[in-house]
DNA sequence: TTTGTTGCAAAGGGTTTGCAGGAGA
DNA sequence: TCTCCTGCAAACCCTTTGCAACAAA
C-alpha cells in the first residue's frame, strides 16, 4: 500500500482519538492533509481489511471508526457523558454462550457485545454537581 | 392511539416475522393494509416508545423492527445461513460486568449483546451436504 | 513510466419532513 | 365535528461510484 499524506493524517486522527470518530470528524482533525470524505471513505474501508481500524455503527445510523490496538477477541465500553471509549481485553461472555447453545440448539459462531456507563472522570464530575 | 388498518398491518406483519424486518419488508407483508413507507416509519416510532417493538440496526445500515415479546432485559440470537432470530431471555454477561467495573473504573449502566449462529434446521441442511 | 490514489461531482438509497386531504371516534 | 393519521412528494444525509488528473515508487 502507498504511502500518501492523506493516509497519514487519517491514521494520525485515529491514533490521537479517543473515541470513535465520523468521517467528518476525521476529516476536520487532519489538518493540512485533509482530503474529500470519498478518499477517507476508502481507505478506512483498506484499513479495516488490514486490521488497523474498525468501524462502528451507532444508533443515529452513523458509521464511526477507531484504531484497532488489539487484533484478538475483545469488546468496548464507552462512555454516555464524554463518549470516551475503551476496549476491554477480556471476554466474560463464553461461558454463557455454552449454555445458551444448549438451551436454544443454535450452535453460536459470532458475538458482539456493547457496554455502555460512565468513565472514571465524568463520575466525579457527577458528584461534584 | 387510534385504530387504522395501517397500524393492524403493521403489528400483523411483525407478529407473523421470525427474524427482523425491514420497513420495505413490512410493507410488503401488509397486503390490502398496504401503505406508504413513511405511516410505517411513523408507527413504528411510536410502537417502540409503547415497546410493542424494538428496532435494530444492521451492519448495513438499514433499520430493522421486531416485535417485543418481553419488556424485560433480553438479548437476540440470529441465524447467519436463514436469519431468523430468537429471543434469548437470560443475560450471562452481568457477573463479568462487576469484574469490568472493577478493572476500568467505569460504572456500567447498560449494554447489548448480539449473537449469531446457525439455528439447527441450518445445521442440519448444512450436514446433508 | 507505471499504476495506485485522490478530487470532484454526481448518483444512490434509506429515512425524515411538510402539508393537504382523509378517516377514526 | 375535531383531531389524529395517511399519502405523496420532496428534502435530507451519509455513503458510494465514475472518471479524469495526479503523485508515489
Amino acid at each position: 500500500m502507498r504511502q500518501t499524506p492523506q493516509r497519514e493524517g487519517i491514521l494520525r486522527a485515529l491514533n490521537a482519538a479517543d473515541r470513535p470518530l465520523s468521517v467528518e470528524e476525521i476529516s476536520s482533525r487532519m489538518g493540512e492533509d485533509r482530503s474529500g470524505l470519498p478518499t477517507i471513505y476508502r481507505n478506512l474501508e483498506r484499513f479495516i481489511k488490514e486490521g488497523w481500524a474498525e468501524n462502528i455503527l451507532g444508533q443515529d445510523q452513523v458509521m464511526r471508526f477507531v484504531r484497532c490496538n488489539t487484533n484478538h477477541h475483545h469488546h468496548h465500553v464507552q462512555c454516555e457523558s464524554c463518549g470516551r471509549m475503551v476496549e476491554v481485553d477480556f471476554c466474560g461472555v463464553e461461558d454463557s454462550i455454552r449454555q445458551l447453545e444448549i438451551s436454544s440448539g443454535f450452535r453460536i459462531t459470532r458475538h458482539q457485545l456493547s457496554l455502555f456507563g460512565l468513565c472514571t472522570d465524568c463520575q466525579s464530575a457527577e458528584k461534584r454537581h
